[in-house]
DNA sequence: CCAGTAGATG
């Protein structure tokens, strides 16, 4: 074991710095969402009291006023929050990674507009029927038009002519109703006002860009230039995720000299929110808004909400819900709904419970889509009793499930594998009148791939098709996922050509999904060319995209290209011969090669890459380049990737090489690096108070986030030697519950940790069952050590733990041996281990040192410390 | 101008 001591490099402890974030904003609630973030990135020093607000979690206005600010304690809306504990830390949601990337379902299109104030004359309703009932026909529809065109009553008949075809999807004619009506149209503000309506119907559609071309001929024609059509426009391209666009609009609209009044903000906020712009990105101009006087209403804080919920941001939601009530602004159902979704995002499923219960002393009633909320809430927590059980509470309170709960039912079936469940709410459904949508296909699909049904994966596949529903990018996504995960790659390949057939652009998602595919199968260079490709496509890749590749260095024996020079010369040849041409053609073939061909090479592997399992220079090397770009991209690291650096240094061949990789750890947090740092160099009693903080947090993760971490922390201390270290972390996860049942006096459990931390643990355990002989009591008949098959743990996947434990036990002579009928099972009886752990030298054996101490000269210390590990 | 559902890493 090389035991040379780092580079002074790896011990320097400056805290990390972080400078992505202003610290200094002038404003109280945007000064608070700054901070907030910044705690919110990864493991800070700097805890946060989660039940309690500071001061500067005051509401806005409260601080504005100048009246004493109110602690959320006084706040009569929430009179219980504070006294519940949060039930995650807030740095939860961030750091297991499972904020929602998607964006596709946010965009219902075809919600029916309420034309509440409605103007038009029962003529109109007519003419509405009329159109209807003739079918495609466009001359049909003029002539209906043409002949109530005297009866019809301006422009208010014709705006609800168009909303109502514009409801029943016939955007079509509502186009041709909108142009007859604009064309007879001579005064210059109704022609705006049909305009406007036409924009938003069209946005309401999803047809942003002839929404785009409606404006534009209106703006030309000189009756577009209003805050009505560019609110119209904003909320068209809000509707639709082009927020940027949106925000362009918006800017644009201000350089025209209009000014933006309530619905444009609100219309801007909404885009904003659909579209995922950070919350302080949104701040900014609610701040705008306040400073030009444009007082928000219910509509804009429920929009500033619907930011919130998008990242988890549950105290900011909380806060904006408090300042609305100072602002004396009355919440309605949507308040509660996107503030539960921002509670359920954040992981807090007690507070969400408490405030759903407060709902009907405000006269509010939670509907299905509070219901559905707080049930996938508790799915994604992994609660899927309390799930369930609010399907019944529903049934109970006579509260109809609709299309979106049902798909909410489906999906935690389809997860958990209970597929003839799955199929009874399908019936269900169907009996409802709700048919299979691609929300409910893709869950299915999903389902059914992840336990390798492939054969229903295919036929569900077609049936959709021959139901006539297209499939989205989520679908494609899915079966890609699905067929490379277990090695179909032909059919994997096919799914891919399919999706660029249908004209559909790839995601992060997707382009994760195909990097890590080449990444489990050794190929990490060329993962890390689709990196860079996907990069170059514009698609930013997140920190799922990232983990995946770290986790892959050192797994695979020297990598290899896929794409070869070949590659490049044969583009030449099959290019188009127009400079320009070529230069954008070999771009996209290359780009459709690339991943076609890096299938083909998927496809004809026989055999996966030999898994050496140790990390040359040159991957160091590789894998810095690869933190490199993370860094430049500002891709915040979570606990995944934590552990997969960690585990990149167990595949070290020495402890320098190790320690370049701790230097990218401690450039992204320097708790966790101070702690694995400190572990590694036997600094045990100076940082066991840091660690105990570290660990905290940990505890805050689902149990295979929390066990990844300490498997990889434990590995990495075992592989450098500092073997007691490790056999503290695991004694600590064990007290801590991170493998559930891990030992009883007659068994120990290792099924869920990895090979270091089992080695660990199985001293630990042995020196406890000893005690147990010290006392004079009788150990148990029979004795078991179980690894399991190492196929269906996660963490170890590979299989490595059984032989490990083998080699382990048989170093030590310790008396185990495979059990004949379970081959993941080391039995023994109790007098044999007894009487081994009687021997003399035993002792000696089971009790684990470290290489490094941070005290010369302390071994005596150690030794007078060995009976009393805390167990 | 406003709410809830499906896909990737450990």
């Amino acid at each position: 074991m090389a035991s040379t001591p780092p580079q002074c490099s790896i011990t320097a402890t400056k805290p990390y710095q972080n400078h992505q974030y202003p610290q200094n904003h002038p404003h109280q609630l945007k000064n608070h969402r700054h901070n907030h973030h910044n705690n919110n990135q990864y493991w800070t020093t700097n805890k946060v009291s989660l039940t309690k607000p500071s001061p500067s979690s005051t509401p806005r206005n409260a601080a504005k006023s100048n009246t004493t600010p109110c602690p959320l304690s006084q706040n009569p809306n929430f009179p219980s929050l504070c006294s519940i504990p949060s039930q995650k830390s807030e740095l939860a949601a961030d750091f297991s990674g499972r904020r929602s990337t998607r964006f596709v379902s946010k965009m219902h299109f075809g919600r029916p507009k309420t034309t509440l104030c409605t103007r038009h004359t029962s003529i109109a309703e007519e003419v509405l029927q009329q159109a209807i009932r003739f079918g495609k026909d466009d001359w049909a529809l003029e002539n209906v038009l043409l002949s109530f065109e005297s009866k019809l009553c301006g422009s208010d008949d014709y705006i609800f002519l168009l909303r109502e075809l514009g409801n029943r999807g016939e955007y079509w004619k509502a186009i041709r109703c909108f142009e007859f009506a604009v064309m007879r149209e001579k005064r210059k503000n109704d022609q705006g006002k049909l305009a406007s309506a036409m924009i938003s119907t069209l946005g309401r559609l999803g047809k942003v860009e002839l929404a785009k071309r409606v404006f534009e001929t209106a703006r030309d024609e000189g009756y577009g230039n209003t805050v009505y059509g560019y609110s119209a426009l904003i909320s068209a391209y809000g509707r639709s995720g082009y927020y940027d666009e949106a925000i362009r609009v918006f800017e644009s609209m201000k350089q025209s000299g209009l000014k933006p009044n309530l619905v444009t903000y609100n219309a801007v906020i909404d885009a904003c929110g659909k579209g995922g712009v950070e919350f302080n990105r949104v701040v900014e101009i609610f701040d705008e808004m306040l400073t030009n006087g444009v007082r928000p209403d219910r509509i804009t804080y429920n929009s500033l909400l619907a930011v919130c919920s998008r990242g988890g941001l549950w105290e900011a939601a909380r806060d904006l819900f408090s300042e609305m009530v100072h602002r004396g602004i009355d919440q309605d159902i949507f308040t509660y709904n996107t503030l539960l979704d921002a509670v359920c995002k954040g992981g807090q499923m007690d507070l969400a419970v408490v405030i759903m219960s407060e709902m009907p002393a405000k006269k509010i009633l939670p509907n299905v889509v509070t219901y559905s909320t707080i049930v996938d809430g508790y799915a994604k927590a992994g609660k899927l009793e309390e799930a369930l059980n609010l399907f019944n509470e529903m049934k109970f309170l006579a509260i109809g499930l609709d299309r979106v709960s049902y798909n909410t039912l489906l999906s935690i079936f389809a997860k958990l594998g209970r597929f003839e469940e799955a199929s009874d709410v399908c019936k269900e459904m169907e009996s409802c009148g709700i048919k299979k949508d691609v929300v409910t296909y893709n869950a299915l699909l999903g389902g059914y791939g992840k336990q390798g049904k492939y054969d229903e994966v295919r036929r569900l596949f077609l049936e959709m098709k021959a139901e006539n529903m297209s499939p989205n990018l989520l679908t494609y996504s899915t079966l890609i996922d699905v067929y490379s995960k277990g090695s179909l790659y032909s059919e994997a390949l096919e799914v891919f050509r399919e999706f660029k057939r249908a004209g559909l652009k790839a995601d992060v998602v997707l382009y994760s999904a195909l990097i890590d595919s080449l990444c489990k199968n050794g190929l990490v260079e060329s993962a890390v060319m689709l990196l860079d490709e996907m990069t170059n496509e514009g698609i930013r890749p997140n920190v799922v995209t990232y983990n995946s590749i770290i986790d892959a260095f050192g797994r695979s024996a020297a990598a290899e290209s896929v794409v070869d020079s070949s590659m490049a010369t044969k583009c030449q040849v099959e290019s188009p011969s127009s400079i320009v041409a070529v230069h954008s053609a070999q771009k996209e073939v290359g780009y459709k090669n690339q991943i076609i061909r890096m299938f083909g090479q998927l496809a004809a592997e026989k055999t996966p890459h030999g898994k050496k399992d140790k990390m040359p220079r040159q991957e160091i090397m590789d894998i810095l380049v690869v933190f490199q770009k993370m860094h430049e991209l500002e891709i915040k690291p979570n606990v995944i990737t934590f552990s997969a650096i960690l585990n990149a240094c167990s595949r070290c061949n020495s402890f320098e090489d190790a320690s370049m990789l701790l230097e990218e750890l401690r450039l992204f947090d320097n708790q966790v690096y101070g702690v694995a740092h400190g572990l590694l160099m036997g600094y045990r009693d100076n940082i066991w108070l840091q660690a105990q903080s570290l660990f905290d947090e940990v505890k805050q993760m689902d149990s295979s986030t929390a066990s990844a971490f300490y498997n990889a922390l434990t590995d990495m201390l075992w592989h450098f030697g500092q073997k007691r270290g490790a056999q503290l972390v695991v004694l600590e996860g064990r007290r801590r519950n991170v493998w559930e049942s891990v030992w009883s006096e007659s068994c120990l459990d290792l099924h869920l940790m990895s090979s270091g931390a089992a080695r660990a643990m199985v001293h630990a355990w042995l020196l406890n069952i000893r005690s147990v002989v010290f006392e004079g009591r009788e150990l148990p008949s029979l004795l078991s050590i179980l690894t399991g098959w190492g196929k269906h743990s996660k963490v170890v996947g590979d299989g490595t733990l059984k032989p490990a434990i083998e080699a382990l036990l048989t170093g030590m002579g310790a008396p185990f041996r495979v059990a004949p009928c379970n081959l993941g099972r080391f039995v023994s009886t109790g007098p044999v281990v007894t009487a081994w752990l009687k021997e003399s030298g035993t002792l000696k054996i089971l009790v684990l040192h470290d290489d490094r101490t941070y005290l010369e000269g302390a071994k005596f210390d150690q030794i007078s410390n060995l009976q009393m590990l805390p167990l």
